[in-house]
DNA sequence: TGCGCATATCACGATATTATCATATTCGTA
DNA sequence: TACGAATATGATAATATCGTGATATGCGCA
């Protein structure tokens, strides 16, 4: 386990990258993706959100580098294309573990 | 190293609470109190950021329930609260450990 | 009580994010 | 080539976030 500060000229692309799993479509995208390539629609389906909601998220998150797309005909599909968030992911669910422990320990802060 | 997904019902506040995290000026606060106690013109001076501008990022966090404040004569002492933003920033320095290969993996998504 | 320091809050303009609706692009097939 | 399905992009309005300057609050001390 490192314990060495985050690197300052990095703050800025770690908040971002932050930010981009600061939303829980995204969040559900990438859990979803964790579980192997998906196509758009499917996506769709399994956030019973709009098409170009979807599609914005998926941009977003590929801008970020976050996922990849890749065509196949008239679909295309989507998976992971930066690990580290996998990672993020596995402790953010470590930490939702604690939830109710973390929250009775700050009682009232 | 737990794999079940994030529960639905807690993914909005899984998402705002990652929100928090996902500005440069947050994190390096979380990195501060990681070390111990400190006021919040200590914050500020660390931060090199304006008085209110510190505030308001310490209120935004303390209605996250991840920092506290504990008043000591004028100033006010802050901490942490909640544990699990440790855990998060461990994470994210190994996750920055493997930027340029992870960068390298994702070549031109 | 009155002053000064540390902190908090308010008000507000600037910018970013989001959802939605419309339109464009890409591809397979008739 | 024309059409339809899948996906992407553009435009816009609603909302959120951010930094800044002004003001308010809490506290120690004279």
């Amino acid at each position: 386990m490192r314990r060495a500060p985050l690197d300052p000229r990095l703050l800025d692309d770690a908040a971002a990258m932050i930010r981009v799993l600061g939303h829980p479509d995204r969040l559900r995208i990438v859990e979803c993706l964790e579980k192997g390539e998906h196509t758009v629609s499917e996506l769709q389906d399994e956030l019973e959100s709009a098409q170009a909601a979807v599609s914005q998220q998926l941009a977003r998150m590929r801008a970020a580098g976050i996922v990849r797309g890749r065509r196949d005909g008239a679909n295309v599909w989507y998976s992971i294309a930066d690990e580290r968030v996998v990672q993020m992911l596995n402790c953010l669910r470590n930490c939702n573990l604690q939830d109710s422990k973390a929250r009775r320990r700050q009682e009232r802060a």
